[in-house]
DNA sequence: TTGTATGCGTTATCAT
DNA sequence: ATGATAACGCATACAA
């Protein structure tokens, strides 16, 4: 490999000069500069990023953490933060943690290791031990679509309970009142309650006394939206709409419908949650409570370099499509 | 920070000793082991990364560039890739190409710098320049489902023109004559041109001239399949079934069948190509050419690192779900 | 404007 | 079994 050193005997001068030139500092005349560039050129020198890494103690490297890379959630929400990262010369290195503990941790370990720049920890409720694993390592990070509860660290998300109660609503107000829910994992502090309590929530608010056997859960994503939905149509035969965690599940749902001849909307109404692209391609088009997700890589990426730290809940929306029939 | 040498002045040893302990070799009494352990865990002491990719010159670092990260295709293969990275201890870098050559460039100037240990490029022709340059590199690459023509590149691929004109026969024997196809891009080598061979061919052994209006290109999105088939169902509204060069592309054309209240399969069978979550979310379920994907990206890693570099053709295969009926 | 010298944190070679 | 020390490639404080 050639070096800096190399390039520096070739156009005799120091070494020095060399670093100066290639980092666009001054101390050297145009001709100097010119004959290491030409040196630099006939060299095929690159620079050395571990090295330079070693002094500067950066990597210019950041790392996205999640339970998943598969979900089109995941998807855009990296490509959002992707394209913003290489605009500022950051490479982003993915972590799937599959809700690992084991994995996470590991992986937390070669993030301190390889001195990364900052973290981006997504849709995953951030243990206590896993704070503090962080702040030992000193390195800026933030949440997406999570948040904690105890040492507060910096978070972009929306609103998910309001987005629930919103959601139901909107089933409420096009007159439906037999109105299950498909929900994301049981425990999950995060999408998982907030989104049920929203639920429970526009129920009461209309008066109607929420039922165990119009709610089924899963994991958000498609295969346990199937199972959930007819969980539900068995449990609950007479409901008329269905407010799904996810678009994932939703579309598992309007699967289940067809398998049994359920017509969507005409018999079942079915409204999402996150607006990717699975909710345009869907059969009937999929009205879905929409998060801003590519908005929130770029934001999460703003955040982590941004001098005090602070938290951003985005707004959300309601796309209508045409998987929601308006009763009466 | 904490560096050996703070662990070596605690343990009241050299920073050699350390450096054996921590690689696991050996030329130390078990006594000074559990001293230096001791200082290692009292300290926190992290390992630096950067300093040892400086000595050894590797940064357990692998390098995916990919021309779009938000595909179903794209994020199944990164599932898979990351997967076997973490098992082996490397960390994997997303780069997404946008099909840039500009974007692309850069990011083979960063990788280089940043001594990835390989790099995985995916789904796009590798232009003469970018072989130039990586092999300037001295780094490790192979092609997941591209190839090259000049300079040989370990690949791994299914064989696009055979699976399509699978696909396309699959329609045939089903009782199809007046079949249209949903290109992908018209000047891609790779799984454009072969993908519309292969459909010519089928027709051909059949004894059926390929006409023009009955091919439609976009780009392989969902987006672009929608438009494509709304251009192929005007200038051939005769067509009674559809081979999609992608299944993003075939629900495009479910979607476009929908809006005009042609039912599918019943009016429209269509044939998508990739097998990925999309075609099983599918209304109906999608018969696809299936590609495996996870596979592919686990066999990618492993001709990354093997020996003698080599290439392989993986097996495609059709899956049949509800989109294709059979005539007569 | 330019050069010298030191340190960044490790590994590895050679002694002891 | 253990230590001293020279790389690794670069940035930078200090001199000149």
């Amino acid at each position: 490999m050639v070096t800096i050193k190399n390039v520096a005997e070739k156009a005799k001068v120091s070494t020095a000069t060399v670093s100066r030139i290639i980092n666009g500092q001054d101390g050297y005349s145009e001709k100097t500069m010119k004959r290491v560039l030409k040196a630099i050129e006939e060299l095929g020198y690159t620079r050395n990023a571990l090295a330079r890494g070693l002094v500067s103690s950066k990597s210019n490297t950041i790392a996205v953490l999640l339970p998943s890379v598969t979900s089109r959630f995941a998807s855009e929400l990296l490509g959002g933060i992707e394209t913003d990262a290489q605009r500022i010369g950051q490479s982003v290195i993915i972590c799937n943690t599959d809700f690992n503990g084991r994995r996470t941790a590991d992986y937390l370990k070669m993030l301190a290791e390889k001195r990364v720049d900052g973290i981006i920890f997504v849709s995953e409720w951030l243990k206590e031990e896993y704070e503090r694993t962080v702040e030992r390592m000193n390195v800026p990070m933030v949440l997406v679509a999570t948040f904690t509860s105890s040492y507060p660290v910096p978070y972009v998300r929306i609103d998910d309970e309001i987005a629930s109660f919103n959601a139901t609503e909107y089933l409420l107000k096009a007159g439906h009142r037999k109105i299950g829910m498909l929900a994301g994992t049981r425990e999950d502090p995060v999408a998982g309650r907030p989104r049920v309590n929203g639920y429970f929530r526009a129920l009461k608010k209309y008066g109607i006394e929420p039922e165990d056997r119009r709610i089924a859960f899963g994991d958000f994503h498609y295969h346990s939206g199937v199972r959930a939905a007819e969980t539900l149509l068995d449990s609950a035969p007479d409901t008329t709409a269905v407010f799904a965690a996810s678009d994932e599940m939703a579309l598992g749902c309007i699967t289940a419908a067809h398998r049994r001849g359920i017509a969507v909307p005409d018999a079942l109404s079915v409204i999402g949650f996150d607006d990717t692209l699975d909710a345009e391609m869907a059969i009937p088009p999929l009205t879905t409570v929409k998060q801003p997700i590519r908005e929130m890589g770029k934001t999460a990426l703003e955040l982590l370099f941004s001098e005090k730290p602070r938290s951003i809940i985005l707004p959300h929306s309601i796309v209508e499509r045409e998987s929601v029939r308006r009763l009466k």
